[in-house]
RNA sequence: GCCCGUGUAAUCCAAUUGGCAGAGAUAGGCGACUUAAAAUCGCUCCAGUGCGGGUUCGAAUCCCGCCACGGGCACCA
């Protein structure tokens, strides 16, 4: 090899290792064990096909991608496969603006990124390819929304929705950011009120919620993100009948139910069904005004927590569910409509919002909870107590405390009928619809009689039709399309129409990692057995950015399916690792704000404006077409290699981690594997195989037991960050360095084999990370097979001992010299020598220490 | 405001989870090789771990109080 190929040359190797892969069919899913512990699935979210591969794409699979190759050599069974969640507007706006047919635009997009990522070397069983835009997918996305219908887990109802200006559609609450958002568009949403689609992820709130606990394998900051979305808060309601008409209450939601001797009024939000009926006709013009005031206002604003509270009495008056008080009843903006029962109890003495409104409109404030052992007089009100503590003013209830107080007036209310026990979600349904072309229709015929009905079975799939007339406004297309909705009810023959809007495209990622295991299957989505076999995925590697959005969405698919027997676990993904974005380096001008192209600043140490000649700040940024910030893959793997792209990304910063894109650091990778190599190719030279493997002689030099320690020591580290609780590939890459400036310097003179054990493990530890590279090595040197078909190195704990150690002797604390001593002296010997040492001579002064503490194999501290 | 994460050398990052702060890399400096340069090889400069306290024989690591940055939630009763 070396005579004719004496160059580590990427371009020609990894095209080569590639074809060599596919004849050997290395990539393909092998049948799953009967042992769910043989088998391993390893997954990476799949992308939205926009034609383009970018940085952030290549690192998520380069992850998954060692993953899956460690997994394989270690003897596991994985499924490593790869798809395209292919419906989405991106699509639908090329087609409105280039007149482009919107599945031959993502096809074509689909084939271009394969493209692109065929020349990574990513061992992905492209044989369960999934595209969700397909209709042999889509069907099963609408077999599967029948199942949630038949459930009664989907349902329409008339609600007030985002509605996204731009997109020209509507949104879930989870597609909505903090500042009200789209996170599509960016577009500020506003509120319709539409008869929409609507799954009901609150039925199954509980397990979302409480599972998160077992989800070990995941980032803690996801699972409090999921934690702080779904918003559980337990507590009660409570019935406050109307003093005007017995028969009818006000009915609250509150955290605290042992405060309602406090309460001195009841707030409704302003769209409460009752508010008409409770305001007088005194009221009634201030009780107008104010809902118009607020309708015209945006949502946002109004939950604005530093907006003052303002209201408007109706008037009307409850009674007390206990003391039989009257109470007045008001319409407030901090009260939100479809939280709880839009109504809550005030009690301006316990609550900071009461507290606030209460005093702003003059409302009595009476404090019911007080500090153990304390009176009201003791503090003064000027802000809400809203710790627990002990009741007073309150009735029967005097001197109850905290818990049991709360749990005493649930008791006494539910025995008197007038409320009970009550849990609220922050968490709401599920809005589905969605008023465009190019997604999955929903599966329902709309019959002037009989209602909604599902599209029987046999019917799937309800294809899109080809012709429909795209465009920006007036409603979805599949709407004014002249022919296609129009079809006969399925249950009465009579005329009916299909259903017009399609799926949120989350409904169809929200399966498709169950897909993957039975990917060809044309009678079920996927069968019981398969999904027994591959799920849980045991690692999934995706954006943090999903941390609500798909994940939960596709924790309550499972939990669905699950309850329905089609699926065996209750949780889809057992480790998550949520990568970090990659970051170009950005120049922008600061006085104008304006970006500049790397390629135009001359030197970087000083980076000046081209044109203005000011200096520039230099930061990094997520990388993006109009910072000029971008690098791309195409373009890395060209100058270097896929292997060297691989490393790189690997080693620059842990996976969680944002990673700095920086040149210099990609030349220092591409330098590491080219020592490699000359590595590799002075050992051949010297007449090294790795054809046969050679016994070891039962006596070593010290310098080959050193070397041998080297690579055991190697193999212990990239083992345990490869499988151990926290991924680490940076160190696992540095291992690897490490070794190989061991075998730099002794392989040389090494006996042959342990030189041989030193070269075949390093190819194998390397084969994960720089796949192309590790294999032609191994054909080189006489490896049989391919270095895929391998078995991971096998640690020998005696290459790591020791005959002699160094012990640090420590005086206070503070390092004062050290002991070379056999590996095997025990504590008391330690403690001899170390009093015996020159340095106990020096440091004590002929006393005796007062303390010393001996760590064997580690260190002896001498306290005086 | 509440919750989570991060803060170590000029830079990116390690540190067996309480035991010698530096494994690995980038950049810089010096040297060897070379007619020279590149490549290569060798050597080398640079921090006491964001700040202030505490616990301990011993703290980057544990505790308390701050600061900075990033992220999530936020009138959710």
């Amino acid at each position: 090899m070396a005579s004719q190929e004496s160059r580590y040359s990427p371009a020609e190797l990894e095209p080569r290792r590639q074809q060599r892969w596919a004849e050997l069919g290395l990539d393909r899913t092998p049948e799953p064990s009967d042992q769910r512990s043989d088998n391993f699935y390893a997954l990476s979210m799949f992308p939205y096909p926009s034609g383009n591969l970018h940085m952030g794409h290549v690192r998520n699979y380069v992850i998954t991608d060692v993953i899956a190759r460690a997994q394989r050599l270690k003897g596991k069974r994985v499924l490593h496969p790869m798809g395209w969640d292919a419906f989405g507007l991106p699509a639908e706006n090329a087609a409105i603006e280039r007149g482009v047919d919107p599945a031959a635009w993502t096809e074509q997009n689909i084939a271009q990124m394969r493209q692109q990522l065929s020349r990574l070397g990513l061992s992905i069983d492209w044989e369960r390819e999934v595209t969700t835009c397909r209709s042999d997918y889509y069907r099963w996305t609408q077999w599967l929304f029948l199942q949630f219908l038949d459930a009664g887990l989907a349902y329409r109802k008339e609600a007030t929705v985002n509605w996204d200006p731009v997109d020209q559609t509507v949104l879930a609450n989870e597609q909505v950011d903090a500042d009200g958002r789209s996170w599509r568009s960016g577009a500020l949403v506003e509120k319709r009120k539409l008869r929409q689609w609507f799954l009901k992820i609150t039925a199954v709130a509980d397990e979302l919620l409480d599972d998160l606990e077992s989800l070990k394998g995941w980032p803690e900051r996801v699972r409090t993100m999921q934690a702080n979305w779904i918003g559980r808060s337990t507590g009660a309601t409570l019935r406050f009948p109307l003093a005007a008409k017995a028969s009818e209450a006000v009915e609250v939601f509150t955290t605290r139910p042992d405060t309602v001797y406090g309460v001195s009024y009841v707030v409704l939000a302003p769209e409460h069904a009752l508010v008409d009926q409770l305001t007088t006709d005194e009221q009634r013009p201030a009780v107008e005004q104010f809902r118009q005031e607020l309708e015209a206002i945006s949502d946002q604003d109004r939950v604005a927590e530093d907006r003052p509270k303002r209201g408007v009495a109706t008037g009307g008056t409850v009674v007390h569910p206990f003391s039989g008080e009257s109470v007045p009843v008001w319409i407030a903006d901090y009260v939100l409509p479809d939280y709880g029962t839009g109504a809550v109890m005030g009690v301006p003495a316990h609550d900071s919002r009461d507290y606030a409104f209460a005093s702003h409109y003059g409302l009595p404030i009476t404090t019911v909870v007080v500090k153990p052992g304390s009176t009201a007089a003791d503090g003064p009100a000027d802000e809400a107590f809203t710790e627990l503590g002990e009741l007073i003013h309150s009735g029967p209830f005097d001197g109850l405390r905290d818990e049991a107080a709360k749990q005493a007036v649930i008791d006494a209310a539910a025995a008197a009928g007038v409320g009970e026990a009550k849990v609220s979600y922050r968490l709401r349904d599920w809005l589905i619809s969605r008023q465009r072309y190019w997604g999955c229709p929903i599966p329902v015929i709309h019959c002037d009689d009989c209602g909604a009905v599902p599209v029987p079975e046999e019917q799937l799939p309800v294809e899109l039709p080809a012709d429909a007339e795209l465009g920006a406004s007036g409603g979805s297309p599949l709407e004014r399309h002249p022919t296609w909705s129009q079809v006969a009810c399925p249950r009465c023959g009579k005329p009916a129409r299909r259903e017009t809007d399609t799926m949120d495209t989350f409904m169809c990622s929200s399966w498709y990692y169950l897909r993957y295991t039975d990917a060809a299957n044309n009678e079920q989505p996927f069968s019981v057995e398969a999904t027994k076999a591959w799920l849980p995925v045991d690692q999934y590697v995706g954006g943090v950015e999903h941390a609500i959005l798909h994940l939960l969405y596709s924790r309550f698919f499972t939990k669905v399916l699950n309850q329905r027997g089609l699926v065996e676990c209750r949780e889809p993904f057992a480790r998550l690792l949520t990568q970090g974005m990659v970051q170009g380096i950005t120049y922008r001008n600061p006085t104008t704000r304006r970006y500049v192209a790397p390629a135009a600043v001359t030197d970087p140490q000083q980076p000046l404006d081209p044109e203005s000649g000011e200096a520039l700040e230099v930061f990094f940024e997520k990388m993006s077409k109009s910072k000029y910030n971008g690098v791309d893959p195409g373009t890395v793997v060209d100058r270097y290699g896929a292997d060297t792209a691989r490393m790189f990304i690997l080693f620059k910063a842990p996976p969680e981690k944002d990673l700095e894109w920086d040149d210099a650091d990609v030349e220092g990778q591409y330098r590491f594997l080219q020592r490699i190599w000359r590595l590799c190719a002075a050992a051949q030279e010297s007449g090294l195989s790795i054809a046969e493997p050679l016994p070891l002689p039962s006596q070593l030099e010290s310098s080959d037991q050193e070397l041998r320690r080297a690579v055991h020591t190697a193999i212990e580290a990239i083992s345990d960050d490869l499988e151990g609780e926290e991924l680490q590939f940076n160190t696992a890459v540095s291992e690897l360095m490490k070794l190989s400036n061991a075998m730099g310097s002794s392989l040389a003179e090494a006996a042959a084999p342990v030189a041989q054990e030193a070269v075949r493990t390093l190819l194998i530890l390397l084969a994960p990370f720089a796949p192309h590279l590790a294999d032609d090595l191994w054909e080189q040197l006489g490896g049989a097979g391919s270095i895929h078909q391998q078995q991971w190195p096998h640690l020998d704990p005696n290459a790591l001992v020791r005959d002699t150690i160094t012990v640090v002797l420590q005086v206070k604390g503070k390092v004062r010299g050290n002991l070379e001593v056999p590996a095997d002296t025990d504590k008391a010997e330690l403690e001899q020598l170390a009093l015996a040492s020159d340095v106990a001579k020096k440091w004590l002064e002929g006393n005796a220490p007062r303390r010393v503490i001996v760590v064997p194999g580690k260190l002896v501290n001498l306290v005086p």
